[in-house]
DNA sequence: CCCCAATTGTTTGTGTACCAATAAATTGAT
DNA sequence: ATCAATTTATTGGTACACAAACAATTGGGG
């Protein structure tokens, strides 16, 4: 009996692909598959970010403030691709780390500047090779041509 | 002097590329393009089934129970590669909808089994129809091995 | 100089996403 | 048959992500 059952749904299958009716799994949809593996992937470098208590948007911030340190959280925004509000709470949560500082921004007062905390100065490099590490990981399952393909296909899907 | 500014920018640049000094950007990391990425797909198919009123996770959802109506919760959690808790409140927000009905397992009283509503049948085949058009728009942008490389990338990414 | 439109960052509300804790039901070992 | 361990779905808590509404500020045209 469940032999049959199992027969029967190899019928089912083979139908399907002789009739070329498309599969209604939502595995084969691009929005689908890049939301799978980013939180997979996420997740990865969740697992090695939590020892220093943050996350890996957090460490993006951090990252782009390290990379240009006192710049206005409108740039930061921009430069991120995150909206404003995200900004905000993100911000919200590295400031009561002591990693992140807000000021004001002498020259506009609606403007803000956010700096990088001592205490995030001296961790920040430390991460930074940790998540380059992780990328390597990642980077080692394929062959060079494979990844720069895969890159080059991102890229361009990040342009609008 | 702005000019000034501008030469010292190209010149630091040169400087970092010259004593192989990595970039601080976080795009360099796979993890930050891929869900820089995701975001924007995700949006672009929000746009279109929102005329639906219902979200891409709500879709795939969907999909996922229009495969195998009546599946249990469990294996609809599975096979989304889902939390459970995740799906508890898709669930809530699609029972609300209409689109979607819990039903108790006969055979295991723990369990609850997952169906389509009439309203949801009705619908679902021109949402996957939308769906698949908006994922050829996509891929016309790449020649075919191209996006072939890309989704086999994913794929691998999605194992283990 | 004044007013109105535009800009800046925050707040609020909704919707994922996931972990930990929970309650209910089932299973298994004795 | 009984009790402990496991399984199932939900709840509660935190963290993004984004749109819309908002308050403070700036800037330009009259």
């Amino acid at each position: 009996m469940e032999n049959t059952h199992q027969k029967i749904e190899l019928l089912m299958r083979c139908i399907k692909a002789l009739t070329n009716e498309t599969s209604r799994n939502p595995s084969k949809y691009v929005c689908y598959k890049l939301s799978r593996v980013m939180r997979k992937v996420h997740r990865y470098y969740e697992g090695s970010l939590s020892q220093y208590g943050i996350t890996p948007s957090q460490f993006y911030v951090l990252s782009a403030v390290w990379e240009k340190d006192g710049l206005k959280f409108k740039e930061l925004a921009k430069s991120l691709e995150m909206d404003g509000s995200t900004l905000t709470s993100i911000l919200d949560r590295l400031e009561r780390l002591d990693l992140v500082e807000r000021r004001n921004d002498p020259e506009d007062r609606r403007s803000l500047l956010v700096f990088l905390t001592e205490q995030a100065k001296q961790q920040i490099s430390e991460m930074a090779h940790l998540a380059e590490k992780l990328d390597q990981e990642i980077k080692e399952r394929f062959t060079e041509e494979e990844f720069a393909t895969f890159e080059r296909v991102l890229e361009k899907l990040s342009l609008d």
